[in-house]
Order: C-alpha cells, then structure tokens, then sequence
DNA sequence: TCAAAAGTGTTTATTCTACACCCATGG
DNA sequence: CCATGGGTGTAGAATAAACACTTTTGA
C-alpha cells in the first residue's frame, strides 16, 4: 500500500503570532505581505509546510526568517481549517505563537519584509482569519501566563520590578498594587536581584533583576499565580 | 490565480480521544481498526477531513459515526504532523477530546466498530502516535478540568455527589476529603439538589444533584477552582 | 529644594485545611 | 441491631487584599 486512495490532499501552512513587549507596551510583529493573493496587505508571518519538516520545526523556521532568532519560545495554539479561509484554495493554517525579546531581533531582516511592531490599540486590518488568530492568541496568552511564568520570554536579560509589572498590567488591561506584586513575584523565587541599577526611568534608579533560569526552567509547569482573579480569561 | 503554485499537499485527519465515566473511573473509548495499515490493531477513532467540512465538523462527524452522538462536548487539542508519523504517506492529524455520558452513546455502533471502552490502566498498545494523543489529551483534560467545570460533561443528568467526587478523584489520581470537597462544590451554585435519591449504593440513599444548567452557561468560563492543588498538571 | 519614581510593612478579610461524629436504612 | 455509606460544622493556618509614607537624586 502506497497511499490512501481517494482521498483529497491540502496545503498545510504555519503561521506566527510573535510577541513582544517594549518596556511599555505588549506588540505585535506584523508584515507587509509580498505576494499575492492581497500583496500589500497586512497579516500575520507564515509560510506552507515543507516536505521535510515537522510543524514544530516549520514554526521556528518561519520565525527565523523574520526575525534571525532560533531557540524562542513558541507554543502551537490551533489549526483553522474552514474550507473557505483562503479565496486560493483550501490551506490548513496550524497557528503558533512566540514570544521573543524585542531587543534581540534582527532589524535588517525584520525590514526586508516590511515588518512593523503594532500595538493591540491601533493594529491595521489584516487579511483572512488573521485578525481572529491574533485574538486567539491574545486570549491564549493571558491563559497561559496567568499560571505559567511565561512573560519573562519577551524581557531582556535584565528588566526592573516596574517593567515586569508594566508587562502584566498591559497583557491584564488593569493595574496592581506595586506592594503587592512585588511581594508575590518575589516569593516565587524566580527572580534575581542584582546590585546594577537602571538609571533611566528614574532619579533614583531602580534594581535589576534578572531571572533565575534554573528555577524557571524546574518550576515551569508548577502554576505560579501572579494574577489575583482570573476571570474572564477566555 | 487558482493555486499556489510548487507547494506540496498532504492529507489531514481529525483523531477524536473520547472520554467517558462510568461511575467509579474514567474511560477511553477505543476501536479495533477495520483497515489496513495495522487491521485490527488499536487506535483512537478519526478520519479525514472532507472537502465541504470545518475541522469542528469533522470531528462532530466522526463522533457521531461511532456513538450516535450529536452536540457533545469536544475541543481541539493540538495537530500532530512529524513527516513519518504515518507510514503511509505524510498525513497531519488534529486530535480533538470529547467528553460523553457514558450511558448515551450507541451501543450497536460502536460495536460495529469493535470499539470498546478501557480504563487507563489497562489500556492496549495502540498505533502511531495514538498514545501520545492519549497522554496529550489526558493531561490537557486534568489541565482545563482545574479551572472549569467541565467534567460535568461525563456525568448523566442525575449524579450523587460521591459519583462526582469519584469522577475528580479519578482524573487527579488523588483523594480528596469528602467534606471539604462537597462544600467547595456546592459553593460554585453549579449544582441543583434534587428530592430524589440513589438508593443503588447505600442503604439510607444519598441524593441526586443536577447541573444547574443557566450558571453553567454562563460561568462556563469563569475559573472555578476545583482542584486544591493545582501543580504538575502538564 | 522639589518633583518623580523607588522602595518597603502592617492590619484585616478571606479562603483553605484538617479533622470526627451522628444519621438513616436494609438486611 | 448492626454494618454501611451519607451527611454535616468548626477552629486554626495560610493567603490575599487594602492601604501611605519615606527615600533618593538630578535638574
């Protein structure tokens, strides 16, 4: 037996929902799409599935190729699959999502594909289901990060205690009492406080911390509730 | 433009995981294959996706092929597409779970599939990548199952609070202390209690409660945590 | 010297946990 | 009348929430 007879084969495509967060706000990496259908337009980086490769392994091609990062967290999110989704001709699209340091990225590349970090208030259209991706990924997001400490993928190496609160106030849409936030992040053990201080933000300056990877790495899976009331996740 | 030109095309398939409960454990509803590749070996059920067909509806078809069931809960899981994962030819799967009442589905179908329920203890080998989708919907059931109420899905209509307490017990691998859970549970207002008792189980009967269906509706998102402790669940 | 952000502690309310006895009934 | 499973309450511990003042320093 050589193959399933009968039956009708697709096109299978991984896109990228990349994440990144600039100190102040979450963002979104988006491009201008090159080719047709709908060159020119707004959307989401992907490409079709290679023979060779794995999804896994489509995703963080796709991701190198905008971006010139390897080895960044991505999480497969769901596969669209309307017969109708894209007007060429049916394509499965399995949906990933990243999250990267936006310092890291490779601008040059990222500026070849006339690619633009876009904050949620004022993103442009995009074509297809995009739009409904990005929002599946949002809300997958918020899930994900209010029981896994998975925000500290898109800081830097280093980041201040208001960074790390400005990242969850604006993945949350709300606000903490700094007290508390701090209190409980730092009772995760997950953070390391080092004597350097930022002097940009402040007159004062503030500490660096910087994540203690070990920890991180042991206690990933472990919920780690850093949100008070997560309702209304999804 | 009609196609997109130089791409390969693959097959995809939708694997439903199904779960039911039969009182004191959770199953898996297995069948015995009716065609090559590995006749009559173990695998989860599934097809492929035609043409005129959504994923969701897909997946709803093959439910219903082999239970008779319509409007059951199910959710997508994840999509498995490694290039060797079927011998065949390369094939992408997406793996749903459903969560049925036990007591509903038909019986005559699914033994026309050979298809018969199995507790995880003893559960066969299976083809392919099927125990991974096992163990991947498994832990993705105990995950959700933590934050929302979704394992009333496998109860019947009229259940006793030990019959929950069972299904839950079952799930996490624990024990919990039947005082504080019944309270926690009944604090969630999810739970209607109904004059009827059980008398099947004890002698002084114990009664029956029902989902409270509105609240269930409409806090279906909500967290509600169930689980005390909710840690190394993935 | 003052404006701006950093840093820190306590009290109260809520939630969680551990734990043991009486009840109702069919055999 | 007794064995079996059903049903219930409370006290102590842990956790979460609310809340405001002092420090530092560059301009």
């Amino acid at each position: 037996m050589k193959y399933y007879p009968g039956q009708k084969h697709y096109l299978v495509a991984v896109d990228c929902i990349i994440f990144g967060f600039d100190g102040e706000h979450l963002k979104l990496l988006l491009i201008k799409r090159g080719f047709e259908p709908k060159k020119d337009e707004w959307s989401v980086m992907g490409g079709f599935v290679q023979p060779s490769e794995s999804l896994d392994q489509a995703a963080a091609r796709i991701l190198h190729q905008l971006t010139g990062l390897s080895n960044v967290y991505l999480e497969q999110l769901q596969t669209l699959g309307d017969p109708d989704r894209d007007p060429i001709e049916r394509t499965f699209s399995v949906v990933y999502f990243a999250l990267i340091d936006i310092d890291k990225y490779e601008k040059q590349i990222s500026s070849d594909y006339n690619a633009s970090w876009v904050s949620f208030n004022n993103s442009p259209n995009l074509i297809f289901d995009h739009t409904y991706m990005v929002t599946l990924a949002r809300k997958s997001l918020r899930y994900k990060a209010s029981l896994h400490p998975i925000l500290f993928e898109l800081l830097p190496e280093k980041f201040t205690m208001r960074q790390l609160q400005n990242l969850y106030e604006d993945v949350y849409d709300t606000s903490f009492d700094k007290r508390n936030f701090s209190r409980k992040v730092l009772s995760t053990g997950l953070l390391i406080k080092q004597r350097e201080k930022d002097k940009l933000s402040s007159k004062r300056g503030s500490f660096y911390f910087k994540l203690n990877k070990k920890e991180y790495a042991t206690n990933f899976y472990a919920f780690i509730k850093l949100i008070p009331k997560p309702d209304d996740l999804i």
